[in-house]
DNA sequence: CTCCATGATACCTCCAGGGTATGGATGACG
DNA sequence: CGTCATCCATACCCTGGAGGTATCATGGAG
């Protein structure tokens, strides 16, 4: 499969007729029928239903559609964003990390780091395991996460300790208490993320094993906006790091928890022994500011 | 520019050799050098820097890589998840929105629709322009947006109507007050979303502008959480839709304006003249309940 | 029933992607 | 400092497949 597959298709799936669209690109309408036919083939489903009078997609084809305009589009702005690249000369600074450390102070330095004029930042979502390949291959220099890993080449810096949360719907019996585990096992679970695992997900269901309590999963969630959605329509409850209470929602409290030393550290991947580029010490100077603020409390 | 080069770049820019990349792509060195270059030369950027001992990544190919394996990623999950949608006979429905209408009771519709065991949903983030031509195509089937817009083929139904809100940061002097725009346009604002336009940023500076007030523009931010961030770090005040106070969050409060009609509608949009699909009718049945709740104040 | 629009098939052509051979540059090493 | 090893670039050849032309098959419109 090639790009040109996907132009191709993406013209015919608009003029839903092969000869109108073989004019379109400027071609014959055998090669394109056959180049279209290949796809199929390659996709292993059928994205027309062909007819006497033209072509119609099918379910499959629709949603074919849909996502290979997004890969094209992807593609056009990835090309003119690397030639600004080039031209401006600025360097590219790489960020990973897990969902669950972006709803406190992270996108803070996000932002300030994006100010700087000479820096090109790109975001990546990816679990520990995959930060520590990604900081090796230089994909991204700085990666934030929740376990703990052991490479050479990697060294880890714990910012901070975060107490663990319930998320309970207002109202709910254990709203005002700091329950136990064994208290909120009693009720049924909304697990986040669902995916990508390993997770906070895992670690959750951890807790409660290795305490010998028996949960129930109610259901499962792939974002934090979806679960705390969930536990406000009372489907389940669910366990959050602390720097997510600053997620607020109606219908929603949040509790800590009676047992103590339930925390989820927050660890800061970087590449061993290399000496620190110049915007390697502006996020360093940032995030210093950011861990302080967090370990006072004050805000942002 | 094909799938084919960017396939050769990711190996290439991981093993940063050629000789080695060459042959765990089964082929010689020679043409994927060939390969390579003519890349460059169609962005018109060196991505690798070349000396006797192998190849370093540019910045610009740094930026490069990471974007070509997100692509990589893209176009191979698109294909296995049409392969199980052909397989699994099940239909696509696609929702249109505009970020705005993304916070209140939107992502229940979602939710809801998305355990139907019949349908593959798709979202798009598109603009009230975009989602008449998407409605039209057939890529999506439902669009949710605040700008009314006339077109023969699309009727749109006003789902209600929202009130603007100011969102000030905690202690701010107009917080606890019911402020008139006149107040508000004393202080700097955050400007959201900066991209794309024309947008609710422009709906904001439009009520200030047509009422001979001048603003001054602190900040501008791409999405609701950076704006309320920066709202939070005392950097300006922003205007948002009522359902984003469902948003919660410290530092942050919101006010009603003392100026009365400011509100922003949310309209629903759909091809006209269709008979509704099982799945549309289940959308609608769903909708219904939404709105209701919403008109009643209800949650969720 | 006829016509024609439209997609499919058959077959040809030619270019570009891939292969082989080799040159050239540069860091490693004794 | 000379030699070697490593690795990318260049030159040239070959072949598969993308695209073209001619034509067939099909089915809805009138």
């Amino acid at each position: 499969m090639e790009l040109r597959h996907l132009r191709y298709f993406c013209v015919v799936a608009e003029e839903l007729n092969l000869t109108r669209a073989a004019a379109k690109l400027h071609m014959a309408q055998p090669p394109l029928s056959r180049q279209i036919k290949q796809m199929e083939g390659e996709i292993g489903a059928y994205l027309f239903e062909r007819s006497a009078r033209g072509l119609r997609l099918t379910p499959a084809g629709q949603f074919f559609h849909e996502h290979t305009l997004q890969i094209l589009e992807k593609v056009d702005a990835t090309v003119a964003a690397t030639q600004r690249l080039a031209r401006s000369k600025r360097v590219m600074f790489g960020i990973g990390f897990v969902p669950s450390v972006f709803y406190g102070q992270l996108p803070l330095l996000v932002r300030e780091l994006r100010q700087k004029d000479n820096v090109e930042l790109v975001l990546a979502e990816l679990t520990t395991v995959q930060q520590v390949q990604a900081l090796k291959s230089g994909r991204i220099d700085m990666g934030f996460g929740r376990m703990r890993i052991d490479d050479p080449d990697v060294e880890q810096e714990n910012l901070f300790d975060e107490p663990l949360m319930a998320a309970l719907p207002e109202g709910h019996p254990l709203a005002e208490t700091t329950p136990t585990l064994a208290q909120l096992a009693e009720y049924p679970l909304v697990l986040f993320p669902a995916q990508p695992r390993p997770s906070l997900a895992d670690m959750t269901l951890g807790l409660f094993r290795r305490r010998g309590l028996k949960v129930t999963v109610a259901q499962e969630a792939n974002e934090l906006q979806t679960a705390l959605a969930l536990v406000a329509s009372e489907i389940g409850i669910t366990l959050v790091p602390e720097q997510v209470k600053r997620v607020r929602r109606d219908g929603i409290v949040y509790v800590y928890l009676a047992a103590p030393g339930l925390t989820s550290p927050v660890l800061c991947s970087r590449r061993k022994g290399e000496a620190p580029s110049p915007i390697m010490q502006e996020a360093n100077a940032i995030l210093e500011v950011l861990v302080e603020n967090r370990r006072s409390g004050r805000y942002p």
